[in-house]
DNA sequence: GAAGATAGTGTTGATGCTACACCTTGTCAA
DNA sequence: TTGACAAGGTGTAGCATCAACACTATCTTC
């Protein structure tokens, strides 16, 4: 925690600024979102997303990906700003301006979130079963899970969910987890396949007692592309 | 101006909040923006986005509609958050994130937009001759401009840009200016027409010689809708 | 070797999109 | 008054895309 030596004065009152973090994954089938129990008032006890205050001299994304380290353990994985909550009550504390992101995790990956300094829990939690949430939280999760499923329609961002590799049938768990709605079989491969995004590896997936599963791997796992 | 007559203290270091406002329109056929040329310095005399300080008690939409009022006189258009910009040395003077707007004015209203007191000069440039811009904000009208290009393909945003009423061939020219493209005259009103986005208005609009148009109206001119 | 479980594969009909040309109705000037 | 001009207004046919649909293949386990 940090200790105040100083004071920082301004000829006009600035508000404060901080950058909060929609975390989805998609664990055993589920989209879930990553919330930690605040251990400190105001809403104490009450889940809220990942966040902190934006550092004097980092950029924006910078302190996105910084809490969601801080907060997850996790580097590297896709984060995008969703929009920027501004009204002026959303914290009883001060005036603060959160700029939000989202973020998404390889669906079942091994996230062992761990707690922060100033959260006393933090855990998955199924996004169609969400606790109430502190301040304006919960409308933050609404426009990114809406976000989130309209990028699915015009561009790859279901690949964020997947692992290096996955199977023709994990992709397609994924997109019905996230549209929530079955999909059929013939007509998802026909379609992902036709968009030369993924490649054979040339390995097969054997899991469960059945037939092997062609292990495919996107050829460029680390964009998200425009299609159509 | 405001005169200060007190400072603000905070323990820790805050960065000042403002809002910037790229406001389109058509004028004469061509997709343009309304650019302030500074008073002051940093960037004395160049051109720049209107827009401003939050103020302290003041929601983030609403400095938006209370800046592009400032600027334009305009009230009641759309105007839509656009994204934050935030990188650490954007402005020279202090930390400053700007979070971004974008409006729409319809075409060749007579905006008379009047120069505010920090504002040297105010007027419309033609969207592809821009002048050199002040801070980032060449980035902020490049990413607004891909936004309202996008939201033509999905949405009845274009209509923004229309007065009360209007004919089908001024739609068009509206499409056309901004995909920047000719658009097949059968095909555009059939796909319009099929959307049960207009009514006539029961009217004629006759101007140069030649047959009038029928006038139409929007069904919906507040709001945006998603479309397909 | 039979049962169970998931992998993998094509065709057809419907729908939507693109391309394309001519007549209509007004103004204006000879 | 009439002919030239200018934009308004209209339909069809081919093509591509999307949705619906059922069976065989391959592996494990008992």
């Amino acid at each position: 925690m940090r200790i105040p030596r100083e004071t920082f004065s301004y000829p006009y009152p600035h508000p404060a600024v901080t950058t909060d973090v929609v975390v989805f994954t998609i664990l055993g089938g589920r989209l879930s979102t990553l919330l930690v129990r605040r251990a400190n008032p105001p809403h104490q006890g009450e889940w809220a997303l990942p966040g902190g205050f934006l550092d004097i001299d980092e950029d924006l994304d910078t302190c996105a990906a910084r809490e969601l380290a801080e907060e997850t353990g996790l580097r590297d994985v896709f984060l995008e700003q969703l929009y920027t909550f501004g009204a002026t009550h959303r914290d009883p504390r001060e005036r603060v301006i959160s700029v939000t992101y989202y973020a998404l995790i390889p669906q079942d990956s091994l996230a062992t979130p761990r707690a922060a300094s100033d959260a006393a829990a933090v855990g998955w939690h199924a996004f169609d079963a969400l606790p109430p949430l502190a301040f304006d939280h919960d409308q933050i999760i609404t426009m990114a899970h809406r976000r989130l499923v309209a990028k699915l329609d015009y561009s790859t961002i279901a690949f964020q969910f997947m692992p290096e590799t996955f199977t023709l049938s994990e992709l397609q768990c994924v997109y019905e987890t996230l549209l929530n709605q079955p999909l059929d079989k013939r007509n998802f491969r026909k379609r992902i396949l036709s968009l030369d995004l993924i490649a054979e590896t040339g390995n097969m997936r054997r899991t469960g007692n059945h037939r092997p599963a062609r292990e495919y791997l996107a050829k460029h796992p680390d964009t998200v592309e425009i299609i159509k």
